[in-house]
DNA sequence: TCTGGGGTCCTTTAGCCA
DNA sequence: TCTGTGGCTAAAGGACCC
């Protein structure tokens, strides 16, 4: 559960159906994903609470059960509050291809109602069925029969909100949790929304939730009724001409399934904080070989590396590079993240976290690239492609870079001829 | 209490150039 | 020639989302 989701109220008692008239928008989001598809297997967990989050040291909650969140639990928690209080949950790892297996079955009977769905994550996305109420009927109708089938056809329960924008129908959505379906009327947005509480809204988080409160704004409403120039004073002028908009239901976004990605990147905590350079410049090699292929698997190149550095104490800084032409090659990610660590003054702090992002993206068959370059990179190119084939057919990790080669590992370790702790020179590999 | 990992978007600052 | 200015881009940090 998100921390919006934690304003979850019950929705309005039954009543005489809402006139959904010009509703056109669904938002579909799934109860408790990760700890549903868990139930799947799990079946003799059901009514139990169940968590599924990082099982290590430093793991949070991703998913908690409606039974675990009666203890408090909600995702982003630390693992280690949410066991202090519910000590007798179910804890489950996290088994992302499995929920991504099933998201694509939902997905593709998303599919089947309309062609414009816009996924926000693996577990819920927007629907604008407003071409398909002739073929399906209203657009409640349409929303029921989404519940019914990913129930029937997935055995899991999902929240659907029904609205003329994205933004209401996406607060109707969480209003109505769990496995529950919310109309809003066109003539009833502001009814609806200026109740609620000022961190309800899309973009208030505890800060701006606290600068609210500091300006005596609690509700929407109360926001509504403030004006726009104070707002963006004490907002900023995007945040402030934003919140204020939304206050009044008015959202024009139309439902994109057409999103592209803008940046892929890849970052990890360590169990323990680690000042040891030789073991960062290791973790860089391999978060810019997982970069390096989704980037070539997704097609895409970027211009910008960034890497993002964490201490101990949870400070973070980040730098960036732009280079002359776009890369989706592994070893120009990780010799331009090398450098950027090694010029950050960081070499000697204990860190907890390190990534690596590549941002500004381009197709990578319209990279632009130097033609001095042309003969090597496509060396490289070819290389790194024949990894991934390697990869695809054989599993992650078959081939690596001896860098990434434990020196207890199977077999290959010894054809490196180095120690473990000296693999931090693959850059010349 | 002690904070993951994947992202997007906004703001501020600084340098470059016309 | 010097100075101011505005647009643009890059870099950095931060808030927020799921």
């Amino acid at each position: 559960m998100s921390r919006k989701q934690q304003l979850h109220r019950p929705g309005p008692p039954p009543g005489p159906p809402a006139d959904d008239t010009g509703c056109g928008v669904l938002h579909v989001d799934m109860d408790a994903f990760f700890v549903s598809v868990e139930l799947l297997e799990r079946p003799e967990l059901r009514g139990r609470p169940v968590i599924v989050g990082g099982t290590g040291g430093r793991g949070v909650v991703s998913a908690a059960s409606y039974e675990a969140r009666r203890f408090g639990v909600h995702s982003a928690m630390p693992m280690s509050r949410a066991r202090r209080l519910a000590p007798q949950a179910v804890v489950l790892p996290v088994r992302h291809e499995r929920y991504a297996a099933v998201s694509a079955a939902v997905f593709e009977l998303f599919h089947t109602v309309t062609p414009l769905v816009e996924g926000l994550s693996l577990d819920e996305a927007f629907l604008d069925v407003s071409g398909a109420l002739r073929r399906l009927g209203r657009p409640a109708e349409i929303a029921a029969k989404i519940r019914a089938d990913v129930a029937e056809q997935q055995g899991i329960t999902c929240s659907v909100g029904v609205a003329t924008t994205k933004f209401v129908a996406k607060l109707a959505s969480t209003r109505c949790k769990p496995d529950g379906m919310l109309v809003v009327p066109a003539d009833g947005v502001l009814d609806f929304l200026h109740p609620l509480p000022v961190a309800a809204l899309w973009g208030v988080g505890e800060r701006t939730e606290n600068a609210l409160f500091r300006l005596g704004l609690r509700t929407v409403g109360q926001l509504a009724r403030t004006p726009l120039e104070r707002l963006q004073r004490e907002l900023g002028t995007a945040v402030g001409r934003h919140l204020h908009e939304l206050s009044w239901g008015r959202d024009p976004r139309p439902v994109d399934p057409d999103g592209v990605d803008k940046s892929v990147g890849a970052e990890e905590t360590f169990p323990t904080d680690v000042d040891d350079p030789v073991v960062i410049r290791r973790e860089l090699l391999r978060l810019a070989e997982k970069v390096g292929e989704r980037l070539r698997r997704g097609g895409h190149a970027g211009r910008t590396v960034t890497v993002k550095l964490r201490r101990g104490d949870f400070s973070t800084i980040t730098r960036s590079r732009t280079l002359p032409d776009p890369t989706d090659l592994t070893r120009v990610i990780y010799i331009t993240a090398c450098e950027l660590y090694e010029a950050s003054g960081l070499e000697r702090v204990r860190l907890r976290l390190i990534g690596v992002r590549v941002e500004n993206l381009v197709t990578a068959g319209a990279a632009p690239r130097q033609l001095a370059l042309d003969d090597a990179e496509d060396g490289w190119h070819a290389a790194e492609r024949a990894v991934d084939q390697v990869a695809h057919r054989f599993g992650r990790g078959t081939l690596r870079p001896a860098a990434l080669v434990r020196r207890d590992g199977p077999g290959v370790a010894a054809a490196t001829g180095r120690r473990d702790d000296e693999g931090n020179d693959a850059r010349g590999r």
